[in-house]
DNA sequence: GTGAAAGCGCTAACAC
DNA sequence: GTGTTAGCGCTTTCAC
């Protein structure tokens, strides 16, 4: 595995060395830690300047901590995600500290392994994005690391939570389309295949929450799910689906918009048009959606600004807060032209 | 940090206790190391499922491996990512490997800080995907580790390489549109911010390929390259710069899907009719160009496949191969309807 | 304010 | 085939 050749790495010993003090010494000014004169800060610096040394993270994970914040996507192809990242990197910037990504793919159990592998390279503090898990497992990931959950509306004791607030989104886009007069307004859901928090997730609350505006507005009987999946070919299969029922919607409100992407395929090869046939609408609002030719109308959750929420929260628990928080932040509906009038 | 209550967890130390036997045993079992018994095998084995023993990943690093393979990206807002690491899981898949992700940022400077995080925990192999940085700093980290580069059309003894034939794949683009008629054949870039490796970046080969085919055919005068980033925004500027030169063209090709899409936002919103005014092709093949709605006339690279064989390398060069592998994978032309004759 | 020394969990010589 | 032991590079008491 070695290379051949490999240089050897520099390490505080040689530091200590370099500048003639004790090793105890270039660790309380690598950790800024209280003890140490002005004169041998400097040395030290110095030193450590010229050596190239960089602390190995490995050994001081073996003591104290890593730097390093871990964070769990359920997949990397939901556009919505980097907008997260960016608005934690945000947040971290000046600080030590680095992220660190991992896929937990479509299942529970791949989930599970993938949290469990960054416990076990010692992550500092742990953000999960619309994790599968149950909420039993995510409680006992939070008591052994600093855990923020993003996405389901869930309220632990052992972790923080912030979330959009998905029915207030849900609601926004539904009075939109009812607004407009539409009554046959069908929704593409995403399955949960672990079935682990089918109630708080926030795929669960949105497709609830359709189900209820509909109802509440006299709709009961026209209710229409496909449930598929938050991707392309989920919200294209779902929609082609919807469009071969007997009383074809008006109205599809797709619960991402990578799925009102897929959407938009199927309702176009169907020869239909929009909104002339049948208004789309997505959620996320996605830099695709604003583009020109797509005009996808969608719900805004700003991302950056959660994922700043969570790098704020994540950070204080890293340094010591134990009572839980919980944000939730408040979605504005972004209406384009693929919704319009429903057909007469 | 530590969270109150936070269970102890537990060590080889714990197993070998309870297993009866030594540390050293319980370690050999681990990593299938030679000189066990069948019976301390099963002993062992027993012990660790009983405790749930996981092994620290620290602890490791320190003298051994981390079974971590570390994987940098430019960015995550590029649909081609999460193809290549499919394929990159389904070669690790049954090893005990886990895939950590970085994103390096738009600049060398950041990216560098990026790779150098990744050699900090200690990753066991590292794969750079599109790096911005001189070969020279590569090489540097190729030296400590063992490493692959995605992307470029480098050639080192330090490290591997996997690349699309990007001027086989721009060359199908080319002769495509030549062959419907068009002379006038714009180009979308994408900048090196960091300048660093410019001439044999995959973005430096599309630019320079387009060049050449273009002088090949007799269009040298007709070469306009607008040169901004391979995403939306840059495609969506790129074409309106375009769009906006006097002999306005009659096809653009944007070296990325994601350009191309902003490509087509820009030429929607001049009122341009695609391709009846103006023809667009991409590069990637992202499912978005798939759709029907979009149709994007592509370059397909096959995204899994280069994940399969950079996770291939990877694990070689980490069970000790040196010398070095390059490989190159074809693309082929997925003309769809964004490409049409050009107007008479 | 400074440094010596113990020890984090694991692996790898080496002895038995 | 099995166990003892010496570190890996760092942080952290605890003397001075």
């Amino acid at each position: 595995m070695t290379q051949p050749g490999r240089p050897r790495r520099s390490t505080i010993a040689d530091v200590a060395q370099h500048a003639g003090v004790s090793t105890t010494a270039v660790s309380k000014v690598l950790r800024n830690a209280y003890g140490v004169s002005p004169a041998m800060r400097e040395k030290v610096t110095a030193s450590i300047k010229e050596l190239g040394y960089r602390p190995h993270a490995a050994a001081r994970a073996m003591r104290g901590r890593t730097f390093t914040i871990g964070v769990l996507f359920p997949d990397l192809r939901n556009p919505f995600f980097p907008d997260i990242l960016d608005g934690i990197d945000a947040q971290i910037a000046g600080t030590e500290y680095q992220v660190i990504i991992v896929r937990g793919g479509a299942s529970a159990k791949t989930e599970s392994s993938a949290i469990d592998a960054l416990v076990d390279r010692q992550v500092d503090g742990l953000l999960m994005v619309a994790p599968l898990n149950t909420r039993k497992r995510l409680e006992e990931v939070a008591r052994i690391l600093p855990t923020v959950v993003l996405g389901p509306h869930d309220k632990s004791a052992a972790y923080d939570s912030v979330a959009d607030d998905d029915a207030a989104g849900v609601e926004l886009v539904m009075e939109h389309l009812i607004g407009l007069g539409h009554r046959r307004i069908a929704h593409i859901a995403h399955g949960d295949i672990g079935l682990a928090r089918v109630s708080t997730s926030l795929q669960t609350i949105r497709a609830e929450t359709y189900k209820r505006v509909m109802r509440d507005h006299g709709l009961a009987d026209e209710i229409a799910i496909a449930t598929t999946s938050y991707t392309e070919t989920g919200g294209y299969d779902g929609a082609r689906e919807l469009l071969a029922r007997d009383a074809r919607p008006t109205a599809i409100f797709a619960g991402a918009d990578l799925a009102a992407f897929g959407t938009l395929a199927a309702v176009h090869e169907a020869g239909l048009s929009v909104p002339g046939d049948i208004s789309v609408a997505g959620y996320d609002n996605t830099r695709m959606a604003g583009l020109a030719h797509v005009s996808l109308t969608s719900v805004d959750q700003d991302g950056v600004t959660l994922g700043r929420t969570v790098g704020r929260l994540l950070l204080e628990r890293i340094e010591g807060r134990t009572t839980p928080v919980r944000f939730f932040i408040s979605p504005s509906l972004v209406a384009r032209l693929s919704t319009g009038p429903a057909p007469s």
